[in-house]
DNA sequence: TGTACAGTTGCAGGACTGTGCAAGTGTAAG
DNA sequence: CTTACACTTGCACAGTCCTGCAACTGTACA
């Protein structure tokens, strides 16, 4: 999907260039997938919110109910809920049940490292 | 503001538990930095948008002057400015001026693998 | 000094997102 | 069957963010 994308009028020739042609603008027609650009800025939206990221750093460490989540962060209930729903819409998280409790718990350890190597950066950063 | 936040009635003693004592709530109390959640959130949010994605996608392979990234875009310049404008401000880019031109490139490698990741990760899953 | 180019900033309008409470669903126990 | 608990969903409000255009700053060059 979207391979080469939409590129109909103005592709970087050599000497229609209408801005800076200091010489330094041979790139590539971006290789890369468009669509996979949303995705990834999807999870990264979803990842962006305090209150979520605290969620999932809570899930790093072990699969949790949303009641056991919603009593150590001193938050509603609901809320909670919420914020799981949002990062289960983009599988982020997954929930499974047990009896009368849900529990949630990381997709993937791809999500893992992203949250780990997320916040050990802010941690040593500033 | 709002520190410990108001909840005056429900402290989750020993034995007044309102939710499920079902026996694994034990949990340390939250060893990770408030501040550090908080900034890793910027810096995620920072990222969740698909056109400032596409910007640190491109910044990824080499450093760009703020009309090349325009012109590969296909979008007007003062939009990329705005753009790399709220990148700079979580320090996840930095810019330096070369005669007449800006160039822009990542902060630093930790940066870069944080967006590599998360495109990888979005590439692969769907 | 004046002109052209490269970027930045300001300011509306509109869309999206998070929040809180109340009501609903579903499961286990009496 | 009824009650209690665990969670989910709906809805309205407020805050926040993205966008686009216009005006401004700053640099190079004649």
């Amino acid at each position: 999907m979207a391979e080469t994308r939409t590129q109909p009028s103005s592709t970087p020739s050599d000497d229609d260039s209408p801005s800076c042609r200091s010489g330094d603008h041979e790139h590539q027609p971006l290789r890369f997938d468009d669509s996979a650009c949303e995705r990834a800025a999807a999870i990264f939206r979803a990842l962006g919110d305090p209150q979520r990221l605290r969620l999932l750093i809570m899930l790093e460490a072990r699969s949790c109910c949303v009641s056991e989540l919603a009593e150590v962060l001193q938050e509603p209930l609901p809320a909670v809920s919420q914020r799981l729903r949002v990062l289960k819409t983009e599988r982020i998280v997954r929930s499974r049940r047990e009896g009368k409790h849900v529990f949630y718990n990381l997709a993937d350890a791809h999500i893992s490292r992203l949250v780990t190597n997320g916040v050990m950066h802010a941690m040593e950063d500033s």
